[in-house]
DNA sequence: CGCGTCCTTGAGCTAAGTCAATTCGAGTGG
DNA sequence: CCACTCGAATTGACTTAGCTCAAGGACGCG
């Protein structure tokens, strides 16, 4: 229970380590920490939503020399855990996962879904240990940040800096809206906020904001919404009678967008 | 109605301030604090609370030349508004606030309340627009944190930008553990918990654990946990039958902690 | 000392939970 | 390729925690 007092063992010397190729994953196995090489931020299709868009090249190089290592991380495998040592933060490459946090008693919550290009890990840094568990929903890859180095990084380079601080701070919004929905709304509302923010999510990232796939169990779409699966499935076919939705398993076509926001 | 675009009037140099007595509050207003000297940091009583332990005095010198005015706001006022330009992050200095945010629909949620010690203003930075309503529940001052030379001095402070992380990671602990309770709990747990967490954090700051006077109505105490005002009333009756709490009014005596804790 | 705000309590209602019975569908193995 | 299995999803019937509406009381402030 008690925090270890010094919670970053220096990371090797980045410069080292970054222009070297990384040993190919152990197959089969999920050791923590594999981890393999030759993920460049410069060249990263996400990149817009990681980092700054205001960066020199040189400014990239020297991201690019922190930021060297991918990790892969099958359906169902938890990226942290809980009570896990704070070491980095981790953005989505590839793939979903969830973050969920737990009672004591027993009691599960799930706070958020990230898809690639959200960040994870962010709620570490003020006890310096993992507040939750991530656990992928699909087969998942995501780039491993060192935090101390990126701190290093942060002082030297403003626009980065600033972005950090933006990434948390939209984190701390995000969690207000949820807060707000969980605190005001009805089963329906909350369903159909959800549905839009997804779709908006993925249009955001080039994907369709019409027709999607949820990578979620209705379960957990409940226990992020504060709900039991049963009314998830409901308001489902609910709004498929309204025609604003086509749902068919986890498939999802948004048929009223609009109709949706005004439920 | 509307937003004024910035309420705050840029302050003047820095340097010729901190080392003056700032001007004596308006009549009328009873402030509750003690003298209105200096607003030095490196003499606050609540420094523990917004500052790393480890400054040097001549880093704290530095922070004093920027944190170099307060405050004060009376019971029922606002300290900014939702979409106010960002400008400064507060530190509450006395007093205390809630923090609203609003849907468009009018629906209304409580996010926060912060006593002496807390911060305010960390979700303003994402958007460079605040997102919610900050109010005082009784007249109150606060620090004024500008926010661009905060970002300054954390560049050259390695254990003040650690910090800032950390109030921030804190605070996404905080709303997580907010959607944990908003998503999970009964209406008993709800209040339970609350008024453990609040009785936790007095005590952090020097006060009574066990016997507190709330500032919020149960109205903001419902619209914080997500229920009704009667059923605020009704768990406070009803923990009272129970002789876990003695509630009169506003002032709460905590009869039976661990009681509580396991509602 | 009177008025408005806040709080308490009761009675009845309703949205969402619980429990249970099918149905669907993706994998697995013969 | 099909049968089988097991988790996921849907749907219905019934229960209940918390909401709504209403009335009365307490308190604090001008």
């Amino acid at each position: 229970m008690q925090a270890a007092a010094s919670r970053e063992p220096r990371p090797p010397s980045p410069r080292s380590v970054s222009m070297l190729p990384i040993q190919a994953v152990r197959s089969g196995t999920a050791m923590p920490h594999e981890a393999r090489g030759g993920s460049r931020c410069s060249t990263c299709s996400m990149r817009a939503a990681c980092m700054p868009s205001d960066l020199s090249a040189s400014e990239f190089a020297k991201l690019d020399a922190v930021i060297c290592t991918t990790r892969p991380i099958r359906r169902g495998e938890t990226l942290y855990r809980s009570g896990d040592t704070f070491q980095s933060i981790y953005a989505v490459r590839a793939g979903s996962f969830k973050t969920v946090v737990m009672h004591r008693d027993g009691r599960e919550h799930v706070t958020g879904f990230q898809i690639a290009g959200d960040a994870l890990g962010l709620d570490g840094i003020g006890s310096g240990k993992q507040n939750c568990d991530a656990i992928a929903l699909e087969d998942s890859v995501v780039c491993i940040i060192p935090f101390a180095q990126l701190e290093a990084i942060c002082r030297e380079m403003k626009p980065m800096q600033h972005h950090i601080y933006q990434m948390m701070s939209s984190e701390i919004v995000r969690e207000s809206n949820q807060m707000m929905l969980l605190g005001t709304m009805t089963a329906e509302q909350r369903v159909a906020t959800f549905l839009l923010n997804l779709s908006k999510r993925f249009k955001a990232r080039g994907f369709s904001a019409v027709e999607f796939h949820l990578r979620m169990t209705r379960e957990e779409i409940g226990c992020y919404l504060g709900m039991k699966l049963e009314t998830v499935s409901r308001m489902f076919s609910k709004f498929q009678r309204e025609r604003l939705l086509d749902a068919n398993g986890k498939t999802i076509r948004i048929v009223d967008a609009q109709g949706l926001a005004q439920v």
